[in-house]
RNA sequence: GGCCUCAUGGUCAAGCGGUUAAGACGUCGCCCUCUCACGGCGAAAACCGGGGUUCGAGUCCCCGUGGGGCUACCA
């Protein structure tokens, strides 16, 4: 059986979308599964849609993901250039070929006659006009330096049918098949005649693309069938959506993979989550690494409608995949957005993260989660109000004073002892734990909700600060 | 308009002629608990509509409806 080999070919104009990715693991995952090779070419033949930068994000991301090629670009294989606009003469030389074997020809009519042939709605085909042109007359015009392009012969009658890995069988009437430009007058292919060529020359055994080619690949194996090529197998895959309406896309400010990894999303959580958007595997595990995407890829678990690109999926996932990191990985990833709070540098680095592990599903909410140990100031009284722990500020005067003597008398000013040292006190008040604990936890800090107890949060500020901090919440309630 | 294609809870998604129609996210409730979060338990929530085929249809066929794609010298 021939080797698998697969490719991801992008047309460096931009992003990399989150479909652009998927379509990429998939290509990957697959090769991977069957022992092949997976392959990166870009499509460049469309100068005016060329950006500037495209071409390193689109390395810069596959090797961030984990989505390594073989053959590319950049790192050279037995089939290259990979880039398109490096291989022009490659398809002139089969362009010219497929002319001499009847499946093209040259095409000389000029803008204004190819918009003479469209009607009021602007559709309307091409007619086979220059596929009448003798031999001598293409010669001359050839000759005379007219400019030209050249066009796919297909057939006025019958139907071409292919069996699509995911979608089933296929078929379209070639009637509804235009004669489509293969080479354009400026010499470079289009992707209808590129994307052929390339995955012959290439190997390419399985293309794996996004569904909106399902109803033209017909007319590329009309190619194929010219040249007497083989046709490789073809897995078209389903959109992946924004909502109901719209494709995810770069336009509208939709989430590229460059933009989620910024926002905090562990990045295996990420191609986790788009593996799982359009395919399942058989066992229909959620959280799967790469290795075991890898492992578990089938055709078979491929989805045939639009998935709908869900965010609190994915940072869900996300978060899943912190709890289960190590102390020392989380930090090292969490560092950087530490960094952006303000409270950066001023508290205990280990546990801070310690108590932002559990509750943070993205690593961007950290700022948002421990500024608050900055920003304290003034607060209302009625956050000393609290009908389950029985607690309001009256009580909040009677347990603060205590609470500060009894905490500067502390020689360990670390969590176990602060909690003991403040249950004994609500011991000899006769109160309930929580009414002193949450009394004292406000008067830390000065929130309702804080990502830790009371003892947690005093030894987070240290022993100095915990008490200054009672001290200007006790003057504020004037006790 | 023509052609291709899709259709299970709000979302992802099992199912592939006979099931009480899984599971996950989200939502809601309860428990745990020094608040929040984590964790545990539970609940609400779906086969687009109409015809067939069949003893029996979410599963097969046809039509309709709705969505997406193609119809470029873009990919």
């Amino acid at each position: 059986m021939k080797k698998v080999r697969t490719r991801f070919a992008p047309s460096p104009t931009g992003y990399m979308h989150i479909g652009n990715l998927r379509t990429a693991l998939y290509g990957y995952l697959f090769a991977k599964k069957e022992g092949g090779e997976f392959i990166l070419r870009l499509e460049d033949t469309d100068s005016k849609r060329y950006v500037g930068g495209a071409v390193q994000i689109i390395y810069d991301t596959l090797k961030d993901a984990g989505i390594v090629y073989d053959e590319g670009p950049d790192i050279g294989g037995p089939c290259g250039p990979y880039i398109q606009s490096e291989r022009a003469q490659i398809y002139m030389e089969y362009a010219r070929k497929l002319v001499g074997l009847g499946g093209a020809y040259y095409c000389f009519c000029d803008r204004e006659r190819l918009e003479s042939l469209k009607d009021e709605n602007g559709v309307g085909r091409y007619d086979k006009h220059c596929l009448h042109l003798s031999k001598q007359e293409v010669e001359e015009k050839l000759a005379a330096g007219v400019p030209y392009v050249i066009r796919q012969n297909v057939p006025e009658e019958g139907s071409g049918s292919y069996e699509d890995m995911v979608y089933g069988k296929v078929t379209v009437d070639f009637k509804d098949i235009e004669d489509g430009i293969l080479i354009k007058s400026d010499g470079l292919p289009t992707y209808n005649f590129a994307n052929v060529v390339d995955d012959h020359l290439m190997g390419i055994t399985h293309v794996i693309r996004g569904s909106e080619y399902l109803s033209s690949t017909p007319k590329y194996n009309l190619m194929y069938d010219a040249f007497g090529w083989e046709r490789p197998v073809y897995i078209h895959l389903p959109p992946i959506m924004k909502n109901a309406h719209e494709k995810l896309s770069k336009r509208n400010g939709d989430a590229s993979y460059q933009d989620l990894v910024e926002k905090g999303y562990i990045k295996e959580a990420i191609v986790n989550y788009i593996a799982l958007l359009g395919w399942s595997p058989k066992d229909n595990r959620e959280k799967m690494t790469l290795g075991e995407l890898e492992e578990s890829f089938s055709l078979a678990g491929i989805n045939k409608s639009p998935a709908i690109f869900d965010e609190p999926t994915l940072r869900w996932l996300s978060g899943e995949y912190i709890k289960e990191m190590s102390e020392e990985e989380f930090a090292a990833r969490a560092r950087a957005f530490l960094q952006k709070s303000k409270a950066y540098g001023k508290y205990d680095e280990e546990k801070l993260l310690k108590i932002l592990k559990t509750r943070v599903e993205i690593l961007g909410e950290i700022p948002e989660k421990i500024d608050f140990l900055e920003e304290y100031g003034p607060f209302p009284e009625a956050l000393y109000y609290n009908k389950k722990m029985k607690s309001d500020a009256e009580i909040a005067k009677a347990v603060l004073p205590a609470a500060k003597e009894a905490l500067s008398s502390l020689q360990t000013f670390e969590n176990g002892a602060i909690y003991a040292t403040l249950c004994g006190l609500a011991g000899e008040k006769g109160m309930k734990n929580g009414q002193v604990l949450w009394c004292v936890r406000i008067a830390l800090t000065g929130r309702e909700n804080t990502p830790g107890g009371a003892s947690e949060m005093a030894e987070l500020l240290g022993k100095e600060r915990s008490l200054a901090r009672i001290s200007s919440a006790m003057a504020a309630l004037g006790v």
